[in-house]
DNA sequence: CAAAAATGTTGCTCGTGTCAACACTGAAGA
DNA sequence: TCTTCAGTGTTGACACGAGCAACATTTTTG
């Protein structure tokens, strides 16, 4: 028997950001604990104050690696689409998805005090994704297929209705019951809403 | 001297539901304290039990006392407006300002778990501010100001975009300062994503 | 008018956030 | 190699909030 339990974790900030992540899908922000973090770490309850100065700053790394993924998810979900305005839909539905599939902490990235202060990991996080979707739109800007105009506006535009959608969808506010029905209206959403150029808009079914 | 402090207080639950909202105004969802409430009421930590189960159902009665106030609001905007269309997009133009105006009653109204057996005052007062909104959906798609097809769909999509900008302008996520400016936003989004049948679409300026 | 129900109070227990003091470990310099 | 020392983890406090139980006071009701 080497080693029973070695004094010195290794990556205890990892691990704690980790059970943290997964604590709050289980319980939610209102049941989330440090001491309970600390536990599922197998360490201390004082343990997590070496790696962040407290529950909030912990709360703010969740919400950082929150945006990272989602970001990487809208990236993803916009590869191998071929056209701009279908690339942009598709990183939209991305977005919706993961507040379905991670509510909980779709919630603490979205509606934690978000001082810089506290957070300046995530608000850049935050910053970059919404770079994401800028930049997609840019593209279907430039390619005439959305209206000219203030780009920053229209980015807006198209993050405040998809953040609608998944903010009403998270929170079990939409009458539909599966996520394909949700994804369903999501999509329904982006075609009707996006201000599209040309007259090939669709005609509400 | 009759009497200096009155063994019953008469409203309590109606003063403690005001601190509470006052509170949460002040502190937030999170900083939100049962014992707090009860300080400011005047009364003992243990007197908010007699009226409320627990700390989550004075929450959702200060929930569903938001969603009255909201509903209030936007029947308020869309009055003495002339035109469905026209209603219609005061109402979400109030629905925004009710969020700005009260960020974290906002947030409890929309990110507290909502469970129907904790709150069902809270539940039915949403359902009827949503029936509000439905209703002015409906009388401009009576009117032909608004594609015809499914009226829910269509209610639920001005939702999530007027729900979207409120969430995002109340956590202060949008880049604009002012009220002023986050209100034009809103109604440029608005103005643009509404799905008008005929060709008076505004452009992009 | 008595009994019971409603409403408030005091006093606990338990869990949590956070501070302070201490312990172990690995790395850098003598 | 030996000694320090900074980094990391632990134990032990304290204050405070949620909620339970027992008790007090008032109001209602039979």
């Amino acid at each position: 028997m080497p080693r029973p339990k070695p004094y010195h974790h290794g990556h205890l900030r990892e691990a704690l950001l980790q059970a943290a992540i997964k604590l709050i899908a289980e319980v939610g922000p209102a049941g989330f604990t440090l001491r309970e973090v600390a536990r599922r770490a197998g360490v201390s309850h004082n343990a997590p104050y070496r790696h962040f100065p407290d529950r909030e700053d912990l709360l703010a790394a969740v919400a950082a690696q929150g945006f990272l993924e989602l970001n990487q998810a809208m990236l993803h979900g916009a590869k191998h689409q071929n056209g701009t305005l279908n690339r942009l839909k598709h990183a939209g539905l991305a977005y919706v998805e993961f507040a379905l599939r991670r509510p909980e902490h779709f919630t603490v990235m979205f509606d934690a005090p978000v001082s810089k202060r506290k957070g300046p990991a995530s608000a850049d996080a935050a910053e970059q994704a919404f770079g994401t979707l800028f930049e997609l739109v840019k593209a279907c800007q430039d390619e005439g297929r959305l209206p000219i105009g203030d780009l920053r506006q229209l980015a807006l535009l198209h993050w405040s209705m998809v953040h609608g959608v998944a903010k009403l969808a998270s929170a079990k506010r939409l009458p539909y019951k599966s996520r394909a029905d949700i994804l369903k209206f999501a999509t329904f959403v982006i075609d009707e809403s996006l201000p599209v150029r040309s007259d090939n808009r669709k005609k509400v079914q």
